[in-house]
RNA sequence: GCGGGCGUAGCGUAGUGGUUAACGCGUCUGGUUGUGGCCCAGAAGAUCGCGGGUUCGAACCCCGCCGCUCGCCCCA
């Protein structure tokens, strides 16, 4: 015996019953994407490794640990796609669009490769709906792209979800902000948790994340990024947090949000389900990037946007009770059972087909019974039926497989008409 | 990377030390001479996740591995 392969850990095949979300996604998508005016690009599945380790900061998880890295026969170094925004700005730099009318607004849906330990929601291959908008530093651009991600999932009959909103400042202003977090944290260094004393050093921002009960005496007094930020910062994000509110997103400010990616600067938001705690409960976030393009050698050029995982938003549309009917796989099922009818049979599938019509032939060594099985599990409209008296007389028996059942011998070269206004009627 | 739970036909489950591992759904074939759904009958389909151990005997007990899952970390 064999073995039998598995799909690789962490990834998964998308059967045809689940097919349906997808297609409600993608189709969604490209409404809401054309509502908002952006344009569609594709990246490579796999980068040079650098995209990344600068592009998203070689200190970050997603860098240091997920990152599927390799070398090619050729010694390149190469990264599978870990996410989606460094790779979207390679491309405007490579292609010059800095020369585009701006801001360019792009989207993509990308597959993302992470060495991650899998759990429901989370995966080592995920599909992600990216949209960035390079070129502008206004703040209602911001608003904009939280905004299109909202409607995004309404659309898809997503509820009971809310914004998390914060603003992360400026580099240079951000970088006084750490200090003094440092500074309030280093007396108590010695009784926090082990966790929080590796953050200290690595990413202080996290230490207001902690959950640890050693480190919550310290939370409430600890310095908040939010309450003292730089005027500019602070005008940005007021201007944000007003046209969203001027609709009818719900939106949290949630001081401790921290992303996990170092190139944010100003704008950072989260979209979670409201009900649940789980901790992969995120189904979308991201935020601005201002000194992205800077870091991956072009010249200085804003950006904003987003990613949210597909699989995450099926789920979400599962937990709101979204279905689909199951669709009928063909319009005629053709019975096939004379001798000598193959041509005949194959001729008329083909024609029905080139109608516009679907089709699907049963296996013409099986009984009269068997087909009719299968026209019924196929769920067609109709069957038709050539026996050896039909193919004599050029008919087919044209089934109604509906309630009544009727049945009636049409001529076969008007069998695409027949059917044609029977399923328009 | 760390901790908990689970792993029996394609799917959902029963069986928790003792003859050929059971049931439902699904699949296939029939229920006479050319007709689906409902019903009925029959058949196929299981290295009981993998490997080792305990025992006269293991799906069942023990250990390791793999996979899934829940939580932590992190993220979408």
């Amino acid at each position: 015996m064999t073995t039998r392969f598995q799909a690789p850990r962490g990834t998964q095949d998308v059967l045809p019953e689940m097919q349906p979300y997808w297609q409600a996604v993608n189709d969604a998508i490209r409404v809401v994407t054309r509502l908002h005016g952006f344009r569609r690009i594709d990246t490579p599945a796999f980068e040079y490794a650098g995209v990344f380790e600068k592009g998203s900061g070689d200190t970050t998880d997603i860098v240091e640990k997920e990152m599927y890295a390799f070398e090619d026969r050729g010694g390149d170094k190469l990264a599978l796609t870990p996410e989606g925004t460094p790779a979207i700005c390679r491309a405007y730099l490579e292609h010059g669009m800095g020369s585009w009318p701006q801001p360019v607004r792009l989207y993509t849906t990308h597959q993302m490769f992470r060495y991650d330990r899998p759990q429901k929601g989370r995966y080592r291959q995920h599909t992600q709906f990216d949209c960035e908008i390079l070129g502008s530093t206004d703040p209602l651009i911001d608003a904009e792209v939280i905004g299109l991600l909202w409607r995004l999932y309404s659309m898809l009959g997503i509820t009971g979800l809310g914004v998390r909103l914060s603003s992360l400042d400026d580099i240079e202003p951000r970088r006084a902000y750490i200090e003094t977090l440092k500074d309030y944290y280093r007396p108590h260094l010695e009784k926090l948790s082990d966790d929080s004393q590796r953050r200290f050093e690595r990413n202080p921002l996290r230490l207001l994340d902690s959950k640890d009960e050693r480190d919550l005496p310290y939370k409430d007094a600890a310095p908040k990024l939010i309450d003292q930020l730089s005027d500019e910062a602070r005008a940005h994000h007021e201007v944000v947090l007003g046209a969203l509110e001027a609709t009818e997103i719900p939106v949290s400010i949630d001081p401790l949000l921290v992303r996990g990616l170092d190139y944010y600067n100003r704008t950072v938001f989260e979209i979670v389900p409201d009900a649940d705690a789980r901790a992969q409960g995120t189904v979308g976030g991201g935020g601005r990037y201002d000194g992205l393009m800077e870091i991956l050698g072009g010249s200085p050029t804003p950006g904003m946007g987003f990613g949210s995982g597909i699989e995450r938003m099926i789920l979400e549309m599962q937990r709101c009770g979204v279905t689909f009917d199951e669709a009928a796989l063909a319009d005629v099922y053709i019975v096939n059972r004379a001798e000598g009818a193959s041509a005949t049979v194959f001729g008329l599938a083909s024609r029905l087909r080139s109608a516009g019509i679907s089709a699907i032939v049963g296996e013409s060594g099986k009984s009269m019974k068997a087909q009719m099985r299968g026209a019924n599990a196929s769920a067609a409209r109709f069957a038709a039926i050539i026996g050896d008296d039909e193919l004599r007389a050029g008919t087919v028996m044209l089934k109604d497989l509906g309630a009544d059942g009727e049945q009636v011998a049409v001529e076969l070269s008007r069998v695409p008409s027949v059917v044609g206004s029977k399923l328009r009627g």
